[in-house]
DNA sequence: GGATCATTTCTCACTCAGTGGAAACTGTTT
DNA sequence: AAACAGTTTCCACTGAGTGAGAAATGATCC
């Protein structure tokens, strides 16, 4: 009847963060049931669990009974990462008041790149990235500038890997790629037509650390406006520099909290 | 000699969140021995936990040995009040390019009020507040026009309790306080000088969401340019309509989940 | 009104995941 | 080589956690 015939091997921890991490996804606040389904934690498992969290204010519950993130979850949450996200803020605030257009950075996440920030104006842009939000680095402009300088291994591994189409425009034949990404080194920035999103391009720049590639900056831009895109580099590579010597005195790992490091190419193994 | 003499009450989930949140306040990367002694949780459960934690990717550990939050955790939290964030951006955005002043939003978060978004150059200005960071709801303008404008008994419970000063220039006294707030009612926006910190003053408009205050834009300025400040008043104004108008069509609660709910203004109680 | 379905909340006997003091280990300083 | 600070492992004990089922709650339809 009732009683521990739980799997062994589950914690309570990895119980927590299950349920936490239903919410990477969703968008849409969720009922109890469904976070049960999506998490694989037993209904009245999660019942108990989602009442703890959203007492402690990582949950809250709205007036009609969805489950959403709460707002102290944020609020912590706010202080990974701070410090590159803090300093280099104010750069990509210029590179957006001098282009115009929207204005990203971000960083390797495993295989994917992730947007750390994000500056745009009331422009409508077909958008695919938000901050937070993770996309293929061989289908982005700021992903195929960091894939371009990583050290090869990790290029080699990325392209060994199948690399799926986003649009009908992603290139995904790793030969292709290879040549693609020693043109960026080459030419010093990436440039892509609608891989991610018809409607958008975009083009970015490596920004270096300690000599390697640290993040990467970058501007979507409508598709009619795409021929326009070049004329913005020499102000892409000038916010890099700064970005770059804004951050040099930092030790890499403060300003990320060591997340691009090399073990996390392939999402992590479970044991 | 071993085993569970462990305090009733605690569960394994407040030791987990009591872990995350002694990050909250901490700004560089924490030793075992300092999560533990700030978290309450006896040392040798931290070590565990602390290391599933990291397994997730919820806390992250740099090469020198300290833990920090992780980018993961980020990476999910961005979602907590994605709707207004994401809504507002582009209009908080927009107040920055039109007045290249620091614009910030702020919603109340029990008795202070949590900024939700932050535009800012690279002009140097004294910053007292952060995105994800609190103050005290008496001292800054924004704060005051959420006082001024929320319903009376969360007005009445606020001024009833001790208020702190920041700096010498803080307005305390809960009489002149009272009359402010009026003041701020009667003119439709509130203006500060260096009651946070010296060398900025603010100044905040409302905005309205189903005809109750729903959070609150502002400016932060240096106080030299302070005589300036009131110029942009229209500018804000117009913004906050713009808002206002965006907004309108989405349910309170999942703009931001709920936080802003009554029975928050007091920290919640243990029990 | 009340029958039907979906979701949330409560119950409770069982038991293994969690516990934390102590000891071992590692790296750094004197 | 000894003292020190922080980290990791060990292990016997036990109550916090468990989850099926039942009971409450609340929509929705006829």
């Amino acid at each position: 009847m009732a009683g521990g015939n739980r799997v062994p091997g589950s914690t309570v921890t990895s119980k927590v963060l299950a349920i936490m991490e239903v919410f990477e996804t969703s968008r849409r606040a969720l009922s109890l049931t469904e976070i049960s389904e999506a998490s694989g934690v037993p209904l009245s498992t999660t019942h108990r669990l989602v009442n703890e969290l959203i007492e402690w204010g990582m949950l809250s519950r709205g007036s009609t009974g969805g489950v959403q993130l709460g707002l102290r979850l944020w609020a912590i949450a706010q202080n990974a990462g701070r410090q590159l996200r803090d300093t280099a803020r104010p750069f990509v605030q210029d590179l957006f008041s001098l282009t115009g257009e929207t204005s990203q950075l971000a960083v390797r996440d495993g295989n994917m790149a992730l947007y750390i920030d994000r500056v745009y104006g009331s422009k409508r842009v077909p958008r695919a990235s938000r901050v937070g939000g993770r996309l293929p680095l061989h289908a982005t402009a700021v992903g195929k500038v960091i894939l371009a300088y990583s050290e090869d291994w990790v290029t080699d591994a990325y392209l060994s890997q199948p690399l799926a189409p986003i649009t009908g425009h992603t290139h995904v034949n790793p030969g292709r790629l290879r040549t693609e990404l020693a043109q960026v080194r080459a030419r010093g920035y990436a440039a892509t037509q609608e891989e991610v999103i018809l409607g958008a391009c975009s083009i970015a720049v490596p920004v270096f650390h300690t000599g390697r590639i640290g993040c990467s900056i970058g501007l979507v831009v409508a598709s009619t406006n795409a021929g326009a895109m070049l004329r913005h580099l020499p102000v892409l590579q000038g916010i890099s520099q700064r970005i770059e010597a804004s951050t040099a005195h930092i030790p890499l790992e403060t300003l990320l909290g060591s997340l691009t490091s090399g073990e996390l190419l392939q999402p992590p193994h479970s044991e």
